[in-house]
DNA sequence: TATGAATGAGCGTTCATTCAT
DNA sequence: TATGAATGAACGCTCATTCAT
């Protein structure tokens, strides 16, 4: 692993762990067991930074997410296979995961954040939903439902479901399993 | 309205607009029309500011929503209303609400604040939900389902229909109505 | 001496030393015997303590020459005794009056520092020198001379002396005497 | 033209636009198309490259006022000579000029340099104004006039001119053809 | 000769907090 | 109760300099 690859490392888990304002760039270069001057060589600005190891973690999600729901037989299984395979990412990368959520355009971690830039990012994810709920609507195994508002809602409960397990102080058995659940209750046929 | 109550009025407008580590005493000193010293005169710590400024909404949506539900002759209707009262109250007060949200629980705002006594605050909202389930459950109108988990989906979907609203660069319309429908499809009978 | 004034001083004295770049905040707060915030506090950035450092420093030297060069009865006496009335004031405010030269629009020090601003402040200085020129032509006693450009290599030759005096390794016996004589013969009918 | 003549044509324009302090060595590597490395490897440090820079406009500068006023039949003659071949070599270097201003011992730019070495190159300059002085004075075309004193303040026009034409926000026409004049004037029999 | 990764001291600035009045 | 002067730790960032390759 270069330096390189450690600073962002590093930064994602620190990002993750104390949030944009709660991490310091003394502590990315210390985790990353480099100078501080080093990360901004490679960086340039903390914003850039944050920007950069977020985009990487969404960008790696899409193409998960991708790959996971484009082995289905209908709208209404694909949906299934895409909540919990988003929710499968998170549990493999616990620990960098929640940077994703700390620069989501939902996020109000850092109000200075170019929020254009990172909406376009978190488009992709929305934008597989929307396909699916299309998808699944024209197969008749998904109901009628407005897709644009309905894809923010399942993004929500995805969301809620996550930050319910990563942040909350007391453990919700089977909260995955049950946002799945009731994903698929409200929007399949 | 006497200097203490401006001050904390300040605090919950500009941490809802900022965010916690965007807000600093100086400002809410000013935008009170204060000394900055009275207000560590009256609140101590700016965490402790931020603290009373998110627990006084709080409780004071607990009651709207408890007053709210209490005149409904069905769990689900109950839901209904309680999703309508909830998205309602941040429409009405869309200029402090999100201070809410920045001292949830599941915010990552402030890594440093005392999760184990916001949670106990907002244990009260999800309390209500629980109530209003298990009261569905009970008179039929509600499906048989895990209690505890379907709460914080239910949250969820809320918190989500919310963040997307006032965070979101886009605007997408219908979507607190969309989000009433989208829960009580997954929960009602 | 109020703490404001002191630190204001101590600027006006490190920057004649050390120039803008090789003057630290830390320094101007050390020599003023306060913690490094309060510099702020008073003057808000760098810049701008320097900016009103040079300006104190000239409105105070523009008043000076004013008064001393009032009562005289021709425009020739009259720049002779403003050419020795500046280098006076150099002289008595050898500790602070380099802030002047490296704040003046001629000078190099700082390219970021607002010119416009710090050139209008030092054309109260040409334009006494001007009035000047213009009084002895027509009284007779200077030479029918362009005035702005003379004016200028008026101002041209006491900063070279001042300059001289002030930076140069080696000392050169009568200099500001000389530097008057030498505008003298070279405008004095 | 070798890397390293180009890293020194790069420091002397670089040094002459943004001063000593507002070039770093990066900008001079950029501009020279080299490595940063580099850079020190040849000049070892950025004061050493700042006087080299400084040494090298000097002594090209002193070569071409000595040949230019070589040929001259008085003092006088030579001195007017002497003026306009200074000036039109600022106007003919007028990218790396400024880096002389800023490296003369009048200067301010940077405190640390060191003073003796640089006023040595200067005294060149001074000793050839010296030496017209009193060639001058000698065939009778200069007045008998304090010969250090008078170089000095004959240098410090021509330096005023320079830097109020380089570095002053409005234009004065004519204001080299006046500098001269204005010394003539003051130093021709 | 030539590169650019790597270092770390030091800078300007911010801001929660204290305290004399 | 009310002020705002005063503190100082900590931050993001810059940059001259070094050194392995």
């Amino acid at each position: 692993m270069t330096k390189k690859e450690r600073i962002l490392l590093a930064a994602q888990e620190l990002f993750a762990r104390y949030g944009y304002a709660g991490t310091t760039m003394k502590m990315v270069a210390e985790q990353a067991g480099v100078a501080s001057g080093l990360v901004f060589h490679y960086y340039e600005s903390k914003e850039k930074l944050f920007m950069v190891a977020g985009a990487g973690l969404i960008d790696n999600m899409v193409s998960v997410l991708h790959d996971a729901t484009s082995e289905t037989t209908s709208g209404c299984e694909a949906m299934g296979v895409f909540v919990r395979a988003y929710l499968d990412f998170t549990t493999e990368h616990e620990k960098t995961f929640p940077t994703i959520i700390r620069c989501s355009p939902f996020s109000d971690d850092n109000p200075d954040l170019d929020r254009e830039r990172i909406a376009t990012k978190f488009l992709d994810l929305i934008n597989i939903i929307e396909d699916l709920l299309r998808r699944g609507i024209e197969d008749g195994s998904i109901r009628d439902l407005p897709v644009p508002q309905t894809a923010f809602m399942i993004y929500g409960v995805i969301v809620g479901a996550v930050r319910t397990r990563f942040l909350t102080p007391y453990d919700i058995p089977g909260l995955y399993a049950e946002a799945r659940e009731f994903v698929l209750r409200s929007v399949c046929a």
